[in-house]
RNA sequence: GCUGCUGUAGCUCAGUAGGUAGAGCACACCCUUGGUAAGGGUGAGGUCGAUGGUUCAAAUCCAUUCAGCAGCACCA
């Protein structure tokens, strides 16, 4: 006899197990159609089971999130009963319902080529016109197993035989395709509709190990109605015009060639960039008082045997032979060479924190699949820091940490961040007791700092359990750019000491910590967040001086004389072309500022200022102009801190 | 590294029955000196990622290899 409680809190009695398909009948005929699915005590639920017991129940319908979901999870079966019709011999696995659409995974011999999906679209579109009634069956494990033995799928049979003992086993029934699953499901394949693509085909590992054998992964995505289709596909063609890779050849950022795989080539547009986000960061690390070193690009792999990076990172690391037979490392990483400067002479605890800084240049052999444009690439720079203090001073430390980060992220426009917290790693150095004391003291840390952090366990780093804030490309990628890492087995392993007050000898704690993370990965990111339409202040060239007509040359080169001098990155364009022409070439080339010049301006002695983005002009004097851009390509920490003198490369020519 | 796809002028791309390559933009020169998103003309520029093979003949077919792209795995 359920007794039914309904959102508006009123609740209906039943005599009889009743389906949430006759509730919303017995509401109304309205929702009775409109009801697609259920959620009952929580429970995905589907509209035609049964419900026993007393119950909470919400229903489905299609303007709810949960709705897309379930139409995301039948498109996946809808997939996977295509695939079985069209080609007999493929297996089955897992298919479900992800972020942005679904996926299946099959097995088979010959890998599907994009060219199939087409007939398998087609094939999916009809079983949705076919309205194949979706049911669903309970069976017994040994029922599961060898209804899979008889079709031949060892992979169904592996996943029957992971299902916890007091689980039941459900399946799933639409025509001929019979797909074991939790569940729930509409009713029909017919209310999945035909808002659906069917997006890319890729190699997935069986359970997301590369010591299993690979899948075939069909990727899709749904939505409810045919407009949301197109306005995720065109959001997706939007995303992509603002690729870091895109745009960083059109700006004449930089380039990558074959002869350097994974490396960059910055041209002088890219490479000013850089060293204003790298002059930022110095000014930034000086005033919080880090110290600045420089360590050796190579170093004898005996250091790095000691370190413990030979053993647990050696695959990674390039090494060169030399004719005396000594085997050196390209550095991977910055900390051995900080904890060999610590040691240059006895440390007092009143040396502690200790905070040493490098823009250390590091060489990481990647996987060839693993390399993606400037984000992910095998010699970059870390805007890399290693915090020696005691435990005492873990948490002020990180907490200062990580209000710098913050502040400094939202300098370059970033105040969403994203945290996660790494913890013990299966290969790792160190015993246990001690990883327990890291991993507590700083996730203390961030508690107090005020950071909510997502757990990622087991990503944490050889020496340590990290922090990663992590931030996201144009079409949805996530990125790890700062981290904070707290280590007590590398001051050990490599002798970094200090006395204390009581005279003993003490071990210091290592904070490794990267606020960028690498200046390359950053500016990619960077890239992407703005279109390529950085703040004046990172603008490679900040202002173009354009004359009308070249009897305007002469003027345009005094302006350009007063603006150089004052350390603004400006540039003419003297060419024989329209002025319309210039206006389209500087701002397809993103620069903030152009400032247009004929002969009433130079008569006058103005300049005509258009802004990137506006329509219209503003005409200033020339001293306004020179303070106007001056104060508009301020760095923001020199803005805040009203500095009369920017420190602006002058680079223009 | 694995699976699939791609690789033609500086850039974006065309070239499907194998017969020694085309367009637009960019570039050079000439004309035009034009007031805020592309003025006009002429011209130069590729041997088709690399290597090997099949063929009378290959950008087009085959093999190998390198690189890029998507996903997976990896990411200290």
């Amino acid at each position: 006899m359920p007794k039914i409680a309904l959102p508006d809190g009123s609740e209906r009695h039943y005599d009889a197990p009743v389906t949430a398909a006759q509730i919303a009948a017995d509401i109304g005929p309205g929702l009775a159609k409109a009801a697609l699915a259920a959620v009952v005590n929580g429970e995905n639920w589907d509209i035609g089971r049964a419900i026993n017991e007393d119950s909470e129940l919400r229903l489905i319908t299609a303007k709810d999130d949960a709705c897309l979901e379930l139409i995301r999870h039948d498109c996946a079966h809808i997939l996977a009963e295509a695939v079985l019709e069209l080609y007999p011999e493929t297996q089955v696995t897992i298919g479900p319902a992800i972020e942005t659409g679904f996926y299946y995974d099959f097995y088979r011999e010959h890998p599907f080529s994009t060219d199939d999906l087409d007939d398998i679209e087609k094939r999916m579109h009809e079983i949705v016109d076919r309205d194949e009634q979706i049911t669903r069956g309970e069976w017994s494990r040994d029922e599961a197993i060898s209804f899979y033995k008889e079709r031949n799928e060892p992979f169904k049979i592996e996943l029957v035989e992971a299902i916890p003992a007091h689980e039941t086993v459900s399946y799933y029934a639409q025509g001929s395709f019979i797909d074991l699953c939790r569940g729930p499901h509409l009713v029909s394949t017919k209310k999945a509709g035909h808002a659906f693509k069917l997006m890319k085909v890729a190699g997935a590992y069986w359970r997301g190990d590369s010591n299993n054998p690979m899948l075939q992964r069909i990727y899709g995505t749904a939505f409810a109605t045919e407009a949301d289709l197109q306005a995720y596909l065109t959001m997706l063609e939007e995303a992509e015009k603002r690729d870091h890779r895109k745009l960083g050849k059109a700006l004449d950022f930089f380039h990558m060639q074959e002869e350097a795989t994974g490396s960059i080539f910055w041209h002088p547009n890219g490479w000013t960039l850089y060293r204003e986000i790298e002059n930022y960061v110095r000014r930034r690390l000086a005033a919080e008082n880090y110290q600045e070193v420089k360590t050796p690009q190579m170093i004898d792999r005996s250091l790095w045997e000691a370190s413990g990076h030979w053993e647990k990172f050696g695959e990674n690391m390039f090494t060169a032979n030399t004719q005396d037979d000594k085997t050196l490392a390209l550095k991977p990483m910055n900390c051995p060479g900080h904890v060999q400067i610590y040691r240059q002479g006895v440390k007092s605890y009143r040396d502690l924190p200790l905070r040493m800084a490098e823009f250390g240049s590091c060489h990481r052999n990647e996987p060839s699949g693993a390399l993606h444009g400037i984000m992910r690439v095998r010699a970059f720079t870390q805007d890399d820091a290693h915090i020696f203090c005691t435990e005492e001073q873990i948490n002020s430390e990180s907490v200062a940490f990580c209000n710098l980060l913050k502040d400094i992220y939202k300098d370059f426009g970033f105040t969403d961040i994203r945290v996660k917290f790494s913890d013990r790693p299966e290969v790792r150095a160190g015993d246990d007791a001690t990883w327990d004391k890291a991993e507590q003291a700083l996730s203390d840390a961030t508690k107090a700092a005020g950071i909510e952090t997502s757990l990622n366990p087991g990503e944490g780093a050889f020496y340590g359990p990290k922090l990663e804030f992590v931030l996201t490309d144009a079409i949805g990628r996530d990125w790890q750019c700062g981290t904070l890492q707290a280590d007590f087995i590398l001051p050990e392993r490599l002798g970094a000491e200090y006395v204390d007050e009581d005279g003993q000898r003490k071990r210091p704690v290592m904070l490794h910590r990267a606020i960028l993370g690498s200046l390359e990965r950053w500016i990619g990111i960077l890239i992407e967040q703005y279109s390529g339409r950085m703040p004046a202040w990172l603008s490679p060239i900040q202002v173009v001086i354009a004359p009308i007509t070249e009897t305007a040359n002469d003027y345009a080169n005094t302006v350009y004389q007063t603006l150089n001098k004052a350390g603004i990155r400006v540039q003419t364009d003297l060419r024989n072309e329209k002025i319309g022409y210039k206006i389209r070439e500087h701002s397809t080339a993103k620069v903030p500022y152009i400032l247009a010049v004929g002969a009433r301006e130079a008569e006058a002695g103005t300049v005509a200022v258009r802004q990137l983005g506006m329509q219209s002009q503003q005409v200033m004097r020339i001293d306004e102009v020179k303070s106007f851009l001056l104060s508009e390509c301020m760095p923001p920490d020199l803005a805040s801190s009203g500095s009369p003198s920017p420190d602006l490369p002058s680079n223009a020519q």
